[in-house]
DNA sequence: TGACATAGTGTCATAAACACACTAAATAAG
DNA sequence: CTTATTTAGTGTGTTTATGACACTATGTCA
């Protein structure tokens, strides 16, 4: 069944920065690919748009099929089009960032046999295509976004202590901040809610639990409030 | 000259949201469709990306042939993929915007006998496909980022007066600036050059006229400084 | 019950943001 | 050549936000 037209068409493809975390870093989340080109090396999960799907939708069938991930926090990144990124042909990609609770989404083996797992950022394996670029993107958005607009939740249990919330955005922006200016910060934002709950299982003092309240959230801005870390 | 996929594919093209300033307002720079659809109607210039040009080369083509326009500052956006934003088949849209000096640039007739104009972007005409949004989306960047990054200085002419600064500031973000704070501020950031000249032709007393020195800034830049409005 | 680990809390100093009004210099008109 | 008109150019005090900094509280575990 073939398809023809007047000119020559670039193939358009979505590929996914997806982003986790753990206790001690940023992750990306990658599939190590079963065909040519590249075949063997690791690879952002993505892949071809169908003619008759959006684009957020082709993200979201690649990353259900490749890595079992559903329903996670999606944004376009850019669009890269240069002329030699793909071997076979001109290939021309848009690039997402995703951000999820690595906690809740178990990543499963992919439906093409191939790995799929996670990797801290500064312990990268090679790369097939520009996706090294692509994540470095990523990064960028992550890092600059995350100072004025409320996504770090995405990343993050939906509850969680004080401490963990400095963490993340520690481990973001790669410097320490500081605990009680923090605190003061953030809960002056009035964009948690104070839960009655603390941590369990830890050998210490259990700290007390929080939850992003979106509500709230929505509501300062519609009053032209103004996030910023 | 036909060619053939086995799979069907999208069409790329590419569309460019040129900003430009004149006294009293923010302009886009629309031209008028010569063929269909939206035949007579006004939209942004693009059009098809060639399999053999990137995305920045096809942007700039397309300026060039369509307005005339060379060398502007031009940036992504960001890419729309809806399914029926063209009722001719599915068409995949790159969108960029740009920002040009008006005085430097005589916009010319297009080549294919279609017209190009300036138009205030509260006095839009109907538009074609979805690009009255897109032209949104270029607003949206347009405030956000000249607030942090110097970019607003390829609206003007080279040498400006502070007056001619804050007036742009305050057509881009819409609101009235302070003259003593906006002076104070945007001198300290040391990245203009304070020329021996003054404004010519004024019925009133010439104001002192300055530069953008790029080299300060990008020297700031790497200093760790942050420009910020 | 004592050692350990992390939670939780407030003050002061410095810096940035903001509000605000008059004099200086040039041209134009009478 | 005097006056009116128009915009340029300038400084201070107040308020608000940022940043530095150290000790007590509470829980677990040995």
């Amino acid at each position: 069944m073939p398809y023809t037209y007047d000119h020559p068409r670039a193939a358009l493809t979505v590929d996914a920065v997806v982003f986790g975390l753990d206790d001690a870093d940023l992750k990306v989340l990658l599939i190590q690919r079963g065909q040519e080109p590249f075949i063997g090396r690791w690879a952002l999960p993505g892949g071809f748009v169908h003619v008759d799907e959006t684009l957020d939708q082709a993200v979201r069938r690649e990353l259900q099929e490749e890595t079992g991930l559903a329903k996670v926090f999606l944004e376009q990144l850019y669009t890269v089009g240069g002329l030699d990124r793909d071997p076979r042909e001109r290939v021309v990609t848009v690039a997402y960032y995703a951000l999820v609770r690595m906690s809740d989404h178990r990543v499963q083996a992919a439906t093409d046999a191939s790995n799929a797992a996670w990797f801290a950022l500064d312990d990268l394996p090679r790369l097939a295509f520009d996706h090294e670029a692509i994540i470095e993107q990523g990064l960028k958005r992550l890092k600059g976004k995350v100072r004025y607009q409320p996504i770090g939740f995405e990343l993050l249990p939906p509850k969680f202590s004080l401490t963990h919330l400095q963490r993340m955005y520690e481990i973001i922006l790669e410097r320490p901040l500081d605990k009680r200016n923090f605190r003061k910060k953030v809960l002056s934002l009035d964009i948690l809610e104070e839960l009655d709950e603390v941590e369990q299982d830890v050998a210490h003092r259990a700290a007390r639990l929080y939850r992003f309240d979106e509500r709230k959230y929505r509501q300062q801005v519609k009053d032209g409030f103004n996030f910023e870390l």
